[in-house]
DNA sequence: CCGTATCCCACGAGATACTG
DNA sequence: CAGTATCTCGTGGGATACGG
């Protein structure tokens, strides 16, 4: 899987890819032929917050992955472009998603198989007191 | 690129790969041919804490990613390996960082583009005064 | 329409101390 | 050795209000 000091290059993508919009917000433009005006994008990735959005496209304005363009008609129009090199991308933004496809099934069960397991060895009391607030888990 | 609601199975997988350590650990794992201690494991991976490696380690199990095994060794020693699940990963961790070797130049350079464009608008006032707080940033 | 400015909370993660 | 328990801090992200 490469060697370890080798990683560090992959933080720059990860922490572009991780957050809670880019990808979807990427999706957005690829949807709209590699361009989508500002609130284009809003209402297609709700319920997205316009402060996300904001930072969200500054960030992959600055690295490079898509482009502002101020329209020049009458009223303020900003619309955002793909760059070549965001469209390189899709490589492995695929992946992610290929495997996820592939292989989610095989998570859910490991993750039931997981509670089954804790669930039983926590069980040493007796009986359950209804368990409520633990169990907000599993990948965030 | 994909719809905007399929989008949602990557989450699981996004999640998993973007804190700051599940990745290097994976690899830890690897070169130790898919099993590792977990001290073995602290030291090739500097410098992690205790609680961020068992934090990482727990939920990559509760993934059914990797299996935690308590060795019968006399004094306490514990393994984690592989499972044949959390090899997969090495396709789109592989993708990830084969993106990031082939375009951290690029992605380095439009950082600076960027930054020339935004300091070049600052620059209203006339002179410099002392850049010093905003800067952090570009991808974390 | 396209943002910026604040306030607020939840969570990742380091430091540190303690247990089987 | 292999963890658990606390404290603390920085940052992501929602809600809301305001400005160009």
């Amino acid at each position: 899987m490469a060697d370890i000091k080798e990683l560090e290059a992959m933080r720059l993508l990860l922490d572009l890819l991780s957050d809670k919009w880019t990808v979807p917000i990427l999706a957005a433009l690829c949807a709209g032929g590699g361009k989508q005006r500002f609130n284009a994008i809003r209402r297609e990735v709700p319920p997205i917050s316009q402060k996300s959005l904001v930072t969200c496209l500054k960030r992959l304005e600055m690295n490079g992955l898509i482009q502002r363009h101020v329209l020049t008609t009458g009223e303020l129009a900003v619309e955002y472009r793909m760059t070549p090199l965001g469209h390189t991308l899709d490589e492995p933004v695929g992946a992610l998603l290929s495997w996820s496809w592939k292989h989610e099934r095989e998570v859910r069960k490991a993750q039931q198989e997981y509670f089954s397991r804790t669930e039983a060895a926590d069980d040493k009391s007796g009986s359950s007191t209804a368990r409520a607030l633990p169990l907000r888990l599993v990948g965030r």
